[in-house]
DNA sequence: GTTATCTATAGAAATTTTACTACTAAAATC
DNA sequence: GATTTTAGTAGTAAAATTTCTATAGATAAC
């Protein structure tokens, strides 16, 4: 029998990935959890044959977790959902481990292909993910600033450009305060930005947020 | 028994939704809709007690269904859902004649209480709503909320909003830092936003920058 | 015409953020 | 295989910002 662990936040999201799961994998074990932490808890409680995952989840994010479950579990598939249609993220997650990420408006049948496919120990890659791949071998020289930020950067990124300050995302992070604005630093010396105003126009202009 | 449509672009989330909505009201005709065209259309096809539909879809949002549906359907009740944590949609929303506005990762059975309120024909309202809300009334509902600024504020409004320091704009006017401090505080209060990088965003959608 | 609110302005104290520096592990380069 | 670079993380101390409070004049309200 087939065991699936499901993590997202939202918990519709969560009844939905189960419905459409048990749809494709009648009789199929399905337990959800909510956040990373429970999501590590889990995997490392149990055994599963595949864990679908959110990116973004408060606290520890999925890549996290992702981070920390892959050399503890290195058999294990992961699927890697996100709302953020496939551009930024995906080449990131496949980087870290995941056996797969998948838009958040994939049919059904998509994400039961998916997890069949991951279960063999394949990756499960969409057409458009395949193209952005080849196109980094392609040429390095077309990088755009955000690109040359590293996975921590590129989260603090986006929150600063959302409105967040150093010390909420200090907490949300779990990370100092002084370590959070470090980042912050270097993105504005790697992007070449001056402060947090144009930091939130070029996200904006970039489709970031 | 009961008819519920559900609009959402997202398959996982309107399998969700079902989900929640079949374990509340068991037996509960549902019915799903995948964009804001298709919503209008089944709404002038059929009878239905209660609209869920999502917020930003692909094409025309759920704001401008609602807006349509409203006049031609005044007694149906639409429920409206998003990902943005009620802040700044909110109080449009209601405004444009929704009976309520959740957040995508409210409890369930904060979802099947909202459906019951408005099929009595009530609204349902958050108490994080209903703050929003009363300090609404007190503001001049005509004017834009750049426009209630004073002179001064707007002053430092666009210069903040063009990513300008409080203390560099202190120097450029001549004033004290705790002054600036004090017009950035006001304009927060005064346009209801939350941080600069809203500020920034509201300059550029209203084009003031 | 008096009272209440708004505007322009800041100081003191509290809080937050930054700059600078540093260390470790991993990756890249030589 | 050795060394330079990058990524992830913080501490300390200094700088910047915010909060709270206040005052005087302007303006609106009653």
């Amino acid at each position: 029998m087939i065991r699936i662990l499901v993590a997202d936040d939202h918990i519709v999201v969560r009844r939905g990935l189960k419905m459409i799961l048990l749809e494709g994998f009648p009789g199929a074990h399905i337990e959800e959890v909510g956040d990373a932490e429970d999501l590590i808890k889990q995997v490392m409680k149990a055994e599963w044959d595949v864990v679908i995952s959110d990116l973004s989840m408060p606290g520890r994010s999925g890549l996290d977790a992702l981070i920390q479950i892959k050399p503890m579990r290195p058999n294990l598939p992961i699927l890697i959902l996100s709302i953020h249609p496939e551009e930024q993220y995906a080449i990131r997650v496949l980087k870290a481990g995941a056996s797969g990420y998948l838009s958040k408006d994939m049919a059904p049948d998509e994400l039961v292909n998916a997890v069949q496919k991951v279960m063999l120990g394949k990756k499960y890659i969409t057409p458009s993910i395949a193209e952005k791949l080849a196109s980094v071998f392609d040429q390095d020289q077309t990088k755009l600033p955000h690109e040359t930020l590293s996975d921590r950067e590129f989260d603090v990124l986006k929150m600063l450009a959302t409105g967040k300050s150093v010390s909420e995302i200090a907490e949300t992070l779990f990370l100092s305060v002084t370590t959070v604005s470090t980042y912050r630093a270097r993105i504005i010396t790697k992007m070449n930005l001056k402060n947090n105003a144009e930091l939130t126009l070029y996200a904006i202009e970039n489709k970031l947020i």
